[in-house]
DNA sequence: GTTTTCACG
DNA sequence: ACGTACGTGAAAACT
């Protein structure tokens, strides 16, 4: 601190909420009140006041929105009254207690904390004033100065770090006003800003040190002055910049009513503090500010055990166990923590269970405490977890319908995100008690927040997606990764060598005629060959952003200038096979003889499953060759495979979402859909129609639901540009009602922020509201995409848990084990194959009713890659 | 870790 | 003139 100087205060609200919401466990008074961030907010000013001592003090918060814009406002207010209740109804709470404390709040319409703060900082700096600024996030950083400090929390709440213009060089080997520049350049994933591309935090860094600025930067490019591997990457992107590099500075001409003098920070008013405190039962600063109190004898704070402050015991022997079980009451929540592997693989390291109040982390659970644990579970109200598939794979613990997945509502709430994990950081090891406590207290929030979710599921109407389908599904795949698929890996090793010969082969032709050695492996390397070495024409050629590109449309243009590119198409194809399945499949053939995937429930935006570990929803089945990995997926001994898929499911669907008439009629007409549209944009007879006319109409069928433009169409299709915009148009004076879907949607996106299924699944989209066009266009893109593809989802999952309890009652030695996106297989004893495949069928038609039929066709064969279709007959 | 390519729906 | 067709996961090269 400057003792030449006086010192303003200026705290950052709505960063320090957050981190106070997050870093303290949702405390409530008796009432229910939850008060956890207003607790949060007074430690950090009995913290920062003594230690910094301001003459004057101010807190900033964020008012987006803009005055002439007013739905945007209306929109984001929507929004934030959704997000959590909880943590935004707090906010009011912490602005009457900062009045107590003599501490103005400071907002403006149309401006964030940041912009705020940096304009405060700004003019008490010409006041002669010196400023620290106490925030939670980064961004402030490039605010630093001479007269500037930035006072963030590191983790949590307890310990703080000041940054000064030595401090932030230090951190990040820049200048704070370099800061601004490189975010522009880096980007920042929780603003949704891209940044440009390929350039991360080492080369931004490295670029400004070297040039100083961004403009500096565009201008040494121009000179060429730029190493010749970023040049690439920023070349075209200066406009681009611009614009980020705008929304990354911290605006310092916010208009505010703000006087140093009346920011002046006076004694608090002890008497209104002492009584809000015993409101909200804040014991701890009553104690301490013992001394101050007016006199009044506090009435004696009568704790009903419903503060959410947890007592938490650590329990090591069976007594212990029975005895904190016993103490438990209502819903339970229950957290794993595994250990890191040794000879024996994962194990569980510790079990936290926690009911709000009382959390006890069992340390390495004994086969008898874990099952005193399981009888304990199932007699509680409910069962709360977190990724309870993975919980029951490891405990074998199933709990019926009266648990929730914590993970689960978090991808339903928000499917967009990337990641659905808890926010609180998991230790992964389990060697000191410190680490065991962050089990618990983690553990000790699933209550409260299932509450909050609970209430969220509701207002936004997701409630049923999670009920009806994402729920009763978790028993389904669990049920199908437990089973697995049996594969055949010798068959897998003797065609992996097969291969293998063929594009050593291969690989020597290549080299042989282009003179040198290299690796086809390397797109690099390759594009040097073909357009350095052998000067292959490059007009027309799409650039990546290391050069041209070699993919495989680029190489077909390519078709006849040279007869290496045809080998090379070749040795694509069979490496791909190669490494990506006919090598690795076999490492993964468990002991069983089978692979077990895991699908993947919380990752697809759209509603759908992935399949890791390893996937498959993505085994060959275009060429024959590729078809030879299918075959190897074999039905066990004396069983069948039946497989049913939905014919054309995501155009019948877009039909029933657009409702779009000449759709519906030519699915209830049950006609061949593309020939139909060729028929209607050519306007010939459906038997006039010839292959190349079925092929662009198909083309138009399929990308339509994805935004597509004549770009891509013509490029799909032998259509010139020209002639697929008229083609497009044509399709719309037909399809007008797919128009007009999909300008309904876009506006929808554009307004509320998110688009639905049918079944009220919703993804949101950040990046619609960005300014920055490319991604703007893309989100609409996915906007008009998501409605179908996740009601596709939807449906294909109802499914699943119809034909899963079907396939259960039965009976029979049939099991669901496959499911591919609108594909589902049952493994079954040859002597039910048909009885399995009509009641497939029938409960995949009927897993969903509309206007038009989803219909379903059925394969059987002994293994997956020679499937024979079933019909009625046979 | 990021980029490119390619397998599937 | 252009990075403008959606959703995934995995392998290999490269940095």
């Amino acid at each position: 601190m400057n003792p030449s100087k006086k010192t303003f205060v200026v705290l950052d609200g709505n960063a320090l909420l957050h981190r106070a919401w997050h870093a303290i466990p949702p405390l409530a008074t008796a009432e229910g009140l939850v008060v956890n961030a207003v607790y949060g907010f007074a430690n950090v000013l009995e913290k920062m006041i003594p230690q910094l001592k301001p003459d004057s003090m101010a807190v900033a918060w964020d008012l987006p929105g803009d005055t002439f814009r007013h739905e945007k406002y209306e929109a984001y207010k929507a929004h934030r009254e959704k997000k959590a209740q909880e943590l935004y109804d707090q906010i009011p709470l912490i602005q009457d207690m900062l009045k107590l404390y003599g501490i103005p709040s400071i907002e403006a319409v149309g401006f964030e904390a940041d912009d705020i703060i940096g304009t405060m900082a700004h003019e008490a700096t010409k006041a002669g004033m010196e400023t620290l600024i106490v925030t939670g996030d980064m961004d402030a950083l490039q605010l630093v100065n001479e007269d500037v400090k930035v006072v963030s929390f590191v983790k949590g709440m307890s310990e703080t770090k000041t940054y000064d213009i030595a401090a932030v060089k230090e951190r990040y080997g820049l200048d704070p006003v370099q800061l601004i520049d490189f975010k522009t350049m880096r980007g920042d994933p929780s603003d949704n800003l891209p940044g440009i591309p390929g350039i991360g935090e080492k080369t931004a860094t490295e670029l400004l040190q070297q040039f100083g600025t961004l403009p500096e930067i565009f201008a040494a490019l121009k000179r060429g002055d730029i190493p010749a591997k970023y040049a690439k990457k920023l070349t075209g992107h200066e406009a681009t910049a611009e614009l980020m590099r705008e929304l990354v500075t911290v605006r310092l001409d916010v208009p505010l009513e703000f006087d140093f003098k009346t920011t002046k920070l006076p004694e608090p008013d002890w008497e209104k503090l002492f009584m809000l405190w015993r409101n909200y039962e804040f014991r701890s600063l009553l104690k301490k500010h013992a001394d101050k109190n007016p006199g009044v004898p506090a009435p004696p704070i009568v704790s009903k055990g419903t503060s959410k402050a947890t007592a938490m015991s650590m329990l090591k022997d069976e007594a212990a166990v029975s005895k904190f079980l016993r103490e438990l009451d209502g819903d339970i929540g229950v957290l794993l923590g595994m250990q890191a592997p040794d000879l024996f693989g994962t194990t569980v390291g510790a079990i936290a269970l926690s009911d709000g109040t009382r959390t006890g982390v069992i340390v390495q659970p004994t086969e008898a405490v874990r099952k005193l644990i399981f009888e304990r579970l199932t007699r509680a109200s409910r069962v709360i977890a977190h990724d309870l598939k993975a919980l029951m794979h490891i405990t074998g613990w199933e709990f019926g319908e009266k648990v929730d997945d914590l993970m689960l509502i978090d991808y339903i709430l928000h499917a967009e995100k990337r990641s659905h994990e808890l926010e609180t950081p998991l230790p992964k090891s389990f060697v000191t008690e410190l680490e065991l406590r962050e089990l618990g207290t983690a553990c000790a929030l699933f209550p409260s927040l299932l509450e909050a979710a609970n209430k969220e599921l509701v207002a936004t109407g997701t409630e049923s997606v999670y009920r009806t389908i994402e729920m009763p599904l978790i028993p389904v795949l669990y049920g199908m990764e437990k089973t697995g698929v049996e594969v055949d890996g010798k068959a897998l090793d003797a065609f992996a060598k097969k291969l293998g010969t063929r594009v050593e082969e291969l690989d020597r032709e290549i080299q042989g005629v282009s003179g040198e050695m290299f690796n086809v492996n390397s797109p690099s390397q390759l594009a040097t060959i073909l357009f350095e070495k052998l000067a292959l024409p490059t007009k027309g050629i799409k650039k990546t952003q290391t050069g041209y590109s070699t993919a495989a449309p680029e190489l077909e243009k390519l078709e006849g200038a040279h007869p290496i590119i045809e080998k090379i198409g070749e040795y694509r194809e069979l490496s791909k096979l190669k490494s990506t399945y006919a090598d690795a499949l076999p490492k993964l053939i468990a002991k069983d003889g089978r692979i077990h995937t895991t699908y993947a429930q919380t990752v697809a935006a759209t509603g759908r499953l992935s399949s890791i570990d390893p996937n498959l929803q993505n085994i060959p089945i275009k060429t024959d060759l590729g078809n030879e990995i299918r075959k190897a997926f074999v039905a066990s001994k004396g069983k069948r495979f039946v497989a049913a898929d939905y014919s054309q499911i995501e155009l019948r669907l877009g039909a029933v979402i657009a409702k779009d008439e000449p759709f519906l009629r030519a699915f209830k007409d049950g006609v061949d859909i593309h020939t139909r549209t060729a028929a209607e944009m050519f306007g010939t007879t459906e038997s006039e129609v010839t292959p190349d006319q079925r092929r662009a109409a198909k083309a138009i069928n399929f990308g339509i639901m994805y935004g597509m433009g004549p770009r891509a169409l013509a490029r799909s299709t032998k259509m010139s540009v020209d002639e697929a915009k008229v083609f497009i148009e044509k399709y719309f004076q037909i399809h007008h009602a797919m128009r007009l879907y999909m300008d309904e949607t876009i506006a929808k996106a554009h307004a509320e922020g998110f688009v639905t299924t049918l079944y009220g699944r919703r993804r949101h989209f950040p990046e619609i509201s960005s300014g920055v066009p490319m991604l703007v266009a893309q989100a609409e893109r996915m906007a008009i995409n998501m409605p179908v593809q996740g009601t596709q989802a939807d449906v294909i999952k109802l499914a699943m848990i119809a034909v899963d309890g079907w396939l259960k009652r039965s009976g029979w030695d049939a099991k669901l084990i496959l499911s591919v996106h609108d594909e589902l297989v049952v493994e079954c004893d040859a002597n039910v194959v048909a009885a399995v495949a009509k009641g497939m069928k029938e409960l995949m038609e009927g897993a969903a009713s509309y206007e038009v039929p989803l219909t379903v066709e059925v394969e059987v064969g002994e293994n997956w890659g020679e499937m024979t279709p079933l019909t009625a007959s046979s």
